[in-house]
DNA sequence: TAGTGGTCTAGACCACACA
DNA sequence: GTGTGGTCTAGACCACTAC
């Protein structure tokens, strides 16, 4: 455990800090009379002293934070103000805040790290499954919600090049390693689907069992990748905040003779997987074949 | 201006809501002594329900939700607890809070959409230059801060197979319409760099441009997609709240004979770009020619 | 000047994890 | 039980924006 710090600590500013610089050099409490307006929120100050010292290794990896009131009581500020900066850091994924137990430094970002060859074009790689199957794990079917005029569903509807009305539409979630990855929703330009793929519950692989079951050959026609903060929804669905990081993916795809046959919209835990795309022929040289994971 | 509701709003559960029935129906106050404690916050009640109210139209798009003291009195709840449902909704980009000004609906997600054949080797699209040319807009170097250990450097220097006292490193800011939109970190494997190319606040193509320096041709040798919150230097750069979601798009360029000479690292606001990638060639049907961005 | 959101405090009660 | 983080209140002062 690091050394508790007694006393106070000063928080004005910080190494390269452009305002917020006050007369002399003395230890003092920032209280309610702001003597002299820093700018810089305090909380926004205390994040960074934290990260300081993270950094430095003061609190290494995996240690735990001092509580709440003790960093309340070592830098003479209210326990909210410590609050404001430690979910600054949970946010940026420096710490895990663990309920009832404490805060932690999180190891250095451990992530799946998926290889897609993007020149192949029949392939379901890209899905998390391949990753790390496990018992317990895979992806499971939490709803099938009817087709209505939301904007998804209309989203749906326009890259599909229908109506709203002739789709139908699956939602899942795929877990790993005992946590809920990824939400996944997926429209089809049929139905009704199989009661029996789509009861709530259910794993395997949805996509390929649909397919099968439609019996049609799907290809990959287009994917793209952004990133967006999780709604209230999917941060229910994940088990995370809301504004968590989300790597969306969506995309369709298509039959052989290029109908449109599916869209998909993924929304995968940003701190659970990244994607990579191999653009040259597989090395020679063996020296660095390929990405480096963060890790794993 | 939407219509200020009187009185107190009832916050118990809300439709679908699993728990935090109580036994009447009656309108009442939630205050301090939680007389059947809902098990869901109720600042997070809250969110739902304005949230609901944006999703009926009641709030549309574009408009002014009412001040944080409206809200905290129709709801009957401190106005800290309004805050905290509302910076979950700006989290999950819902709604944009403008200091001083008000708290406004988003509009529906415009983005930029940027095609990428990645059958293709050749190219130099996927950086964010081509979408939106403008005046004042473009690439800006920020500094070129020598590679120390950290742990950026340290995956630099793996990816690249060199040494961290080999690397030189330079950082630049994209801006578009106005505002940053991308923060981006380049490593290469020589130096020094030609003053003139890395001084602050220089424009251009930084990749072009150091390239000819060098003499070199790049290729993409890969690119990985991946989707983080921004940490406080980042958010410092973009000037968004720390933890806002960024696309992250990183991966290695080499020479011809496959010699790595590139390690670029782009953080990209989520709200600003997605990448999209096309498998299949170009159709003949027009009806839907590749995905549609989502309005812009 | 008036109204908006941003920050901070002091104090209270609660749910959760763990011994 | 003890200590952790989670929620909520009341009140205050501030900075920013627009009129």
């Amino acid at each position: 455990m690091p050394p508790l710090q007694v006393g106070i600590v000063d928080l004005r500013g910080g190494a390269g800090h452009a305002r917020g610089s006050v007369g002399s050099g003395a230890l003092r409490r920032i209280g309610r009379v702001a003597t002299n307006p820093p700018s810089t929120p305090l909380y926004r100050r205390l994040a960074r002293q934290l990260q300081e010292r993270i950094d430095a290794g003061t609190y290494p990896a995996g240690a735990r934070l001092p509580s709440e009131p003790e960093l309340s009581a070592e830098f003479g500020v209210n326990r909210l103000t410590v609050r404001q900066a430690v979910a600054e850091l949970e946010r940026a994924a420096v710490v895990e805040i663990r309920r009832g137990v404490g805060t932690f430094v999180r190891p250095p970002a451990v992530r799946v790290s998926i290889a897609v060859d993007p020149r192949s074009q029949r392939f379901d790689l890209g899905s998390v499954h391949s990753a790390l199957p496990d018992a317990d794990d895979g992806e499971f079917v939490v709803g099938a919600p009817p087709v209505a005029g939301s904007p998804e569903d209309e989203e749906a509807a326009r890259q599909l090049g229908r109506e709203t009305a002739e789709l139908s539409r699956v939602d899942t979630v795929i877990r790993l390693g005992g946590r809920a990855r990824a939400a996944c929703s997926y429209w089809m330009p049929f139905g009704p689907l199989p009661a029996d793929l789509v009861r709530p519950g259910r794993p395997g692989n949805l996509v390929l069992d649909l397919a099968r079951a439609a019996g049609v050959e799907l290809e990959y026609d287009w994917r793209a990748f952004g990133a967006i903060g999780a709604d209230l929804a999917d941060a229910e669905l994940l088990g995370v905040p809301a504004g968590t990081p989300l790597l969306v993916r969506e995309g369709v795809s298509c039959t052989p003779d290029g109908t449109p046959a599916l869209y998909v919209r993924r929304r995968i835990d940003g701190s659970s997987a990244r994607f990579v795309l191999n653009f040259r022929e597989s090395r020679q040289d063996g020296a660095q074949p390929g990405p480096q994971p963060y890790g794993l």
